[in-house]
DNA sequence: AGAAGAGTGGGAAAATGTGGGGAGATGTAG
DNA sequence: CTACATCTCCCCACATTTTCCCACTCTTCT
């Protein structure tokens, strides 16, 4: 269910990047959607799932508030399709990969329903910032600390 | 019922761990869970424990909570499903063993539902740093009385 | 001592990831 | 409108990684 799984990737100097054969697998057809993330980071959707997001998002907005305003110009406007070549790349625009400070060594993190592209130097501090935060909420969940 | 012991493993030149025979006996398939532990160390899940834990925390995920989206980026997304080979071995990626430090000489500690998998120098280390609170934590639950 | 089981190492085939050349499309300036 | 430059996509080739399988040693139990 859904994509999962954290990956090293490489974006080359032609600003291709060769997605990993478990999440081609996954992949029905040719093409996904890229936007940007809430995060310093960009979002890479399934067809079918864009479509669910977007559209939840799209219905949902009035035209006369300045927050769904802002929340469609940050998702949405930026959004652009990418093909998937034959040999398992997509091609991230330059503008894309400046916007989020990505170079060549970045990870691709699978969130179920999305992709997450992330350079790697800017996860590791952004984990490193988090990580006090994240344990918290993970014991608040229970974790595996409950015993059945 | 459940995995308990302390166990020496060693990892190979290629990312390999046998599990010691009293484990593999526990186990039912040939699939087992591998993400990051809250401390340094990865952790071990066995298939059905994993799917409750995990449902738990997606099914309640929000898109726009920062708080769960980062508990699934740290514990859910870095998780991979392995395989135990012919010999009971599982093959542990490189960059899950670097981000936890892991070299040659590891313990395999088995915590009821799961188990963890330590560097040999950084669980001393750990240890020793934390013998004086679990001291006194037992001795808050009553002493030789047990902890459920 | 022999047999069975456990742990370790290594080789070969297959799959994956990466780089680069070149044809075609697109765009720009003269 | 043409010539030139740029960008994009497609294809092939190479290197590295992964996967699978087999062989050897050491311990343990009979």
């Amino acid at each position: 269910m859904g994509i999962w799984g954290q990956f090293n990737i490489t974006i080359d100097d032609k600003g291709r990047m060769s997605l990993p054969a478990k999440i081609r697998g996954k992949i029905q057809g040719d093409n996904l959607i890229l936007t940007k993330g809430t995060e310093k980071c960009l979002w890479l959707y399934l067809p079918e799932e864009w479509e669910r997001v977007s559209r939840q998002l799209i219905d949902g907005a009035s035209v006369f508030s300045l927050n769904t305003q802002d929340v469609l110009r940050r998702f949405i406007a930026p959004a652009e399709e990418v093909s998937v070549d034959k040999a398992g790349r997509v091609k991230l625009s330059s503008s894309l990969m400046k916007s989020m400070d990505l170079n060549r060594d970045c990870y691709l993190l699978g969130m179920g329903e999305r992709m997450e592209i992330w350079d790697e130097a800017v996860y590791d501090r952004f984990e490193e910032e988090r990580s006090a935060e994240v344990k918290q909420t993970w014991e608040g969940y229970g974790g595996s600390e409950t015993v059945s």
